[in-house]
DNA sequence: TCATTTGTAGGGTTTTTCACCACAAACATT
DNA sequence: AATGTTTGTGGTGAAAAACCCTACAAATGA
């Protein structure tokens, strides 16, 4: 009731595949409180276009060609902490919807999608709250009531003792249990002990978790370390 | 000159990015010549809708969840020849682009590509020939000109065979063997005799050295830049 | 046509993983 | 100081996974 305002939200996309940027423009500019008001392909062009046109909101997809999407997403929230952020994942919801929410992003959907869930999404991050989608939110959820309250894991290697730091980032380079008991010159059942505990405070459900995680971390912290 | 078929040419889509999907019908179906007929987000619509609906085009996405396209293309070429297949694709991987063509598709384009790209591959396609992206194409051409170099370091994935190389990649990415038996729907044993042949063909020493190569592989072609 | 590759899987043996257990030195907390 | 928790180090034994070999039909290649 009563009338809307009359500038219509600002929205930029950043996305590298044409097709799902035109989908968006078009679902979005047809919401008469809403309106694209730029779009990029890659790092470079957010920032600048972001910086400029001033947006409520921006759509962020996360495999960008060349940069990886979370940085972009850090970057945004030191500089313009005041654009929201939502986040647009091809898939792998599991270990990045959790970095993304942490990294500053109001909203993390996957394009498998459908554009309802799309258009729900914008409207709940612009209106203040969190959007995840379904799966995303019950692994998150599962996964923190593992946990005690304190800030939940994530960068939980700063839980993880020296060992066990050690074997997480020797697992993440694909060496074996007994490869890093050779390294470290320590019994197998050492590192046994340490994958074990490393499981327990990462709230990790077997083996396969860990391997996973561990070469997401190795992979993120290679190209980009000190950051608070 | 004449007059044009009274009825159009008929066309599924198969992706399981809504977006994307949505996004293909609208272009295509504003060429009055042409129309979507079905849509479909994994193999088994896909094989059923294009049966029951013989269209003369179908649009496939390379990475679906479950199966990777490819084995979408080679049943669908044994079942039905007639069907002319366009592979749509995320990353332009230069391999991806080689197998999909001898599989059988007519041609290969990424999502990177403007909405104008895809109308003339899907007109190039319907008109006979093989469409190509232009760096899929060059790199192809570049890479089998200099190929004889028989260099085995860089990409030796190219020996591996169809079901080798995705079990290569997702063993890149952390997952187990039980993992992708279940997520290709195989027995876990024929995951292992792909797992020796793969190490057979890239003399690989253990399981050990296979992870090492997979993520490696997985890492660099996620961020991959042309080299040359 | 004949050899090789590819896709698929079973048997049986060797390794690894996992779920608990143990225990002392280091820390922390009261 | 006394007590509780973490950390570094290892052990047992059952369950799971990896490995090595074999097989075989269909597709491919020569």
């Amino acid at each position: 009731m009563s009338e809307k305002p009359k500038t219509p939200t600002r929205i930029v996309i950043v996305d590298d595949h044409p097709m799902v940027r035109e989908r968006l423009v078009e679902l979005i500019d047809r919401e008469p409180d809403l309106e694209v008001c730029g779009e990029a392909e890659d790092r470079h062009e957010a920032l600048e276009i972001i910086a400029s046109t001033r947006p409520a909101l921006a759509i962020v997809d996360l495999t960008l060609k060349t940069t990886l999407g979370i940085e972009l997403i850090k970057d945004l929230q030191s500089r313009q902490p005041e654009v929201m952020i939502l986040v647009v994942s091809m898939q792998d919801e599991l270990i990045h919807a959790e970095r993304c929410i942490r990294a500053g992003a109001r909203g993390y959907i996957t394009k498998q999608q459908a554009s309802r869930h799309v258009m729900q999404a914008i409207r709940q991050v612009l209106a203040g709250e969190i959007y995840l989608s379904q799966t995303a939110a019950t692994q998150l959820l599962s996964r923190s009531t593992r946990r005690p309250a304190g800030s939940n894991s994530f960068i939980a290697t700063s839980l993880l003792a020296d060992r066990e730091l050690q074997v997480f980032e020797l697992t993440g380079k694909g060496h074996s249990t007994r490869q890093i008991a050779d390294l470290l010159a320590l019994d197998v059942k050492t590192i046994e002990t340490y994958r074990a505990r490393i499981k327990e405070k990462m709230g990790l459900k077997d083996g396969t978790e860990l391997l996973q995680r561990a070469i997401a971390w190795v992979h993120q912290s290679s190209k980009q370390d000190a950051e608070s």
